[in-house]
DNA sequence: AAAGCGGGGTT
DNA sequence: AACCCAGCTTT
């Protein structure tokens, strides 16, 4: 037996061996019960850096709330935004939504149907192109996800930095030669990522009942926490953000974030910026918008804090209370709008307000 | 190619 | 505190 013969076994016999494995080890997840497109995308888009266990229940609410990608379609933009509240990333509820409009209205409800027409659609990039196609219609086309990058590195020994475009299209192009010998790509998918969610984790693999433990580069030589190689993420950025939340009776003055920043489209409070943080609100430069309402209302004399950790940011707010009497109440800053406590509980929100909200008024 | 975008779980 | 998660879009 030749190295070459070798070589070839390893790629002839992967995926069979992880498509044994799955039928063993697979978790009964509700979205692994449809063929649905609809579903399958909606269940693809809710993942995207986000752990079964986070995604799940927002999974069971949106398919209650939109059965179909009709009723996604007549939905408002907000009440997607609402329901997706805390899971992060909001732009992929945006897009979420524009899809389907452009699905309902434009394409008749007719789901796109390759892995080429799907990756044309917002919010959809190779990897969700990939699981769509395969689990949806079968098509012999390989995901490539966190997971299967982990597997592949430690397996076929590449140290190649996962986040650099050359060793994306490595991965690619393994990843294309592998799945060639699965017996089904539907399966073979879900198959490796399933491995690398529960068997090939991140931190301690369990390698010791691993059925690519003879084949596996990383398990023969020892190195399995060396692989994959990723480059360190930049580190977060501090902000120091100072709510003015204006009341007048049971209502707040809220608005929709419209900046290209974070939260886009979610409501908070009227917002001044500081590079630091500000211990008193007469240190605070209060644009002339809104200087009478905090010199006639009456605004407390310490803030509440609130602290919210991003994984590229660190927010620190302080939340200064202002009551703003009758007279006062039409002067509010541009995009300003009064809202009850039943309105405000529709709103989507950041949890840093929400969190807030709480806190202070139950 | 690099930066920006959320929030939570795990170690 | 660092890492990671069924990544995508914009610059």
């Amino acid at each position: 037996m030749n190295w070459q013969s070798d070589a070839n076994e390893k790629f002839t016999a992967f995926a069979p061996t992880l498509e044994r494995w799955y039928q063993r080890h697979k978790r009964d997840l509700p979205w692994r019960h449809t063929r649905d497109p609809y579903r399958i995308w909606l269940s693809e888009i809710i993942l995207q850096q986000t752990r079964v266990a986070q995604g799940r229940p927002y999974y069971e609410r949106f398919v209650e709330a939109f059965p179909t990608v009709a009723d996604m379609a007549r939905a408002e933009e907000r009440e997607l935004l609402r329901l997706w509240q805390g899971l992060g990333y909001y732009s992929r509820a945006r897009n979420l939504h524009q899809t389907a409009r452009y699905i309902a209205d434009d394409l008749g409800g007719q789901f796109p149907d390759t892995y080429t027409k799907l990756l044309k659609l917002k919010g959809i990039g190779v990897y969700t192109a990939a699981a769509i196609a395969s689990f949806a219609f079968g098509e012999r086309v390989p995901v490539v996800d966190g997971n299967v990058y982990r597997v592949l590195a430690r397996v076929f020994g590449i140290a190649e930095d996962i986040t650099t475009t050359g060793a994306r299209k490595t991965f690619a192009a393994l990843a294309m030669r592998l799945i060639a010998f699965a017996e089904d790509p539907a399966e073979y998918n879900q198959a490796i990522m399933e491995f690398g969610a529960i068997q090939c984790t991140p931190v301690s693999p369990d390698c010791l009942l691993c059925p690519l433990q003879q084949q596996c580069r990383a398990f023969l030589t020892g190195q399995q926490h060396k692989l994959p190689v990723k480059a360190k993420k930049a580190p977060v950025k501090q902000r120091f953000f100072n709510y003015l939340v204006f009341r007048n009776g049971n209502q707040l003055a809220m608005r929709a974030r419209t900046a290209k920043d974070i939260w886009l489209q979610l409501y908070d409070f009227y917002l001044i910026e500081t590079d630091e943080p500000t211990e008193a609100l007469r240190d605070l430069v209060v644009p002339t918008a809104s200087e009478s309402l905090v010199q006639t209302g009456a605004p407390a004399r310490f803030p509440e804090t609130g602290q919210q950790l991003l994984s590229h940011q660190r927010i620190d707010a302080k939340f200064w209370l202002i009551d703003v009497p009758d007279t006062q109440k039409n002067g509010l800053p541009e995009g300003l709008q009064w809202y009850t406590p039943e309105e405000i509980g529709r709103l989507p929100k950041p949890v840093l307000i929400t969190a807030y909200l709480q806190q202070k008024f139950g």
